[in-house]
DNA sequence: GGTTCCCCTTGCCCCAGGGGCAAGGTCCAT
DNA sequence: ATGGACCTTGCCCCTGGGGCAAGGGGAACC
């Protein structure tokens, strides 16, 4: 157990205390509860620097009250928490911190209670009862003609959706003002999957009357949404109607699979990436009030 | 968009309905709202093979009817499931792959109950009241002569240990009958952190009486308990006493703290890992009945 | 038939947060 | 002076991909 020995520092300062023992890593990754392969690494990052490195042997030593540090360190680590942050966390020293980690966590609750609700409908889903959910959902068509579309794309988590879709279409259809007018519901197309790990693209798009004026409108919008404006081809759409309660990870994936369900039925084959189309007036909706229309182009 | 379009198979099969379309990898990751880059290592892990792959070009082809495990393996992963263990579930055809789901997230919420825990004592601790904790325990020293011990030593994850200390206790205890005896109270000894993430190793010991005895007791025990003998020395411990109510992570670390900082306010340095001494009946006490003490070697 | 453009392939390096091992240097006690 | 336990750096490994390069394939348009 020589690792334990009091090591006593190369300088005049050394033994002046218990605080300013100097400890081998060996020993202060004992005391911190760390390995120390993970004290080398956040030396390295500049997390948590030895007292002193003995410049001939590369020697790593550490004061006795670095422990506390390192301990918090492993702490938040056993939140997962990123390195990076824990670096904030820890430098900023007093209730700065204690907010910090709030932060974190909240987000980390957040992330949770989705993880739940969706591990519930997959245990649900893989118990067997897959084929009665179909049932929920009437799947239409609907031919839709060929329209000039604003839109704005971007990337973003699922989490956001809720704040960016309200706010995306809230500026398009302020901008149709000046394009001739809304001609249709305004619908987000969902290019790839939005979750709390993927992000899209989505776009969001409001139908207008006036393509020229709506060319020109795109032209002064400045680089922050980076609207745009292309043309919508005339499609079919397959689509379940559903309630503004339904809106909302994962409910809504069954409705997805529903319309893809009855495509798969019909042998018809997809002509464009899903979409959900609020038709209603958001605001004014009941949780039972249908406002959203999921669904797929198809041929 | 022509990537969209319905590729034929190169085969006789294909063409028959619109599940037996052959997509591209792209058009494939699309439907499946994955990335072609997950697609490929998944395929490479035989977690989701293609239907066909041209032996000329490499490409890979989908049938449309493989969306709903692409599918299903990206709701997975948004659980955080590792790629096995995903694997076993799409496997598992049915009820079987629920009750792995079940299993899986039944994990996840255990662990993500004991980070919570943790974030709220380091919020607090965070917070600022960081001195006002050592008041709660009393710290004190005791002089503890040399003992022989029969010990068992193991790597284990927190939460087990409120199950493999009783038991491991349990069998020393029955060992030492034939050694003369207990002679006094059982102790755990951390020689590292043992958390939801690390893993110790930690050693149950049971004082003993006769060491020839001991020896020659742990002699015939059999690999799978590994218990062996030894002896500890004699040594003056600082200890904190806690009651059955504090024997649980993350409250137990206050107590730690508090002898830790005790030490350090005197100056004395410490002459070995961290324990816990068992010194009452844990099954007759209550709650609030002390049962432990949180002990640190020092000089 | 040629051109163009997008899509596909593999291969390599990168990220966090370390684990594990090898080769070699150090520290301390005996 | 020798042994053994410790330390150092460096390298490759893991998961689950992202990103980029170089090169080949497929289909639409002219």
């Amino acid at each position: 157990m020589h690792q334990e020995h009091a090591h006593q520092g190369p300088g005049p300062d050394a033994g002046r205390g218990a605080d300013r023992e100097l400890l081998t890593i060996g020993a202060f990754a004992a005391r911190a509860r760390l390995s120390p392969k993970a004290l080398r690494l956040y030396d390295r990052l500049g997390l948590l620097a030895p007292a002193h490195v003995d410049e001939v042997s590369g020697y790593r030593y550490y004061r006795a009250d670095q422990v506390e540090r390192a301990r918090l360190v492993a702490l938040l680590r056993q939140l997962d928490m990123p390195l990076a942050r824990i670096a904030e966390v820890v430098e900023a020293r007093g209730p700065a911190g204690a907010e910090l980690l709030a932060a974190y966590w909240a987000d980390a609750e957040a992330r949770f209670a989705s993880q739940r609700t969706l591990a519930e409908y997959l245990r649900g889903r893989l118990s067997g009862r897959s084929s009665e959910m179909y049932g929920k959902f009437v799947v239409e068509t609907v031919d839709v003609p060929e329209r000039v579309v604003l839109t704005e794309t971007r990337h973003t988590l699922a989490d956001e959706l809720p704040v960016w879709i309200p706010a995306s279409l809230g500026r398009l259809e302020e901008g149709a003002q000046q394009c001739g007018g809304i001609t249709g519901a305004p619908f987000v197309v969902y290019y790839a999957e939005v979750s709390t790990e993927s992000d899209g693209p989505a776009e969001t798009c409001v139908p207008v009357a006036d393509a020229d004026a709506a060319r020109a409108w795109a032209e002064k919008q400045g680089l922050p949404w980076r609207a745009k404006v292309r043309v919508e081809p005339a499609q079919r759409l397959a689509y379940a109607r559903i309630t503004k309660a339904q809106v909302a990870h994962p409910q809504i994936l069954a409705a997805f699979e529903a319309v893809e369900a009855w495509i798969a039925e019909r042998g018809l084959s997809y002509d464009g990436p899903c979409r959900e189309v609020y038709f209603a007036d958001w605001d004014a909706a009941g949780p039972e009030d249908a406002v959203c229309d999921v669904a797929f182009p198809v041929r």
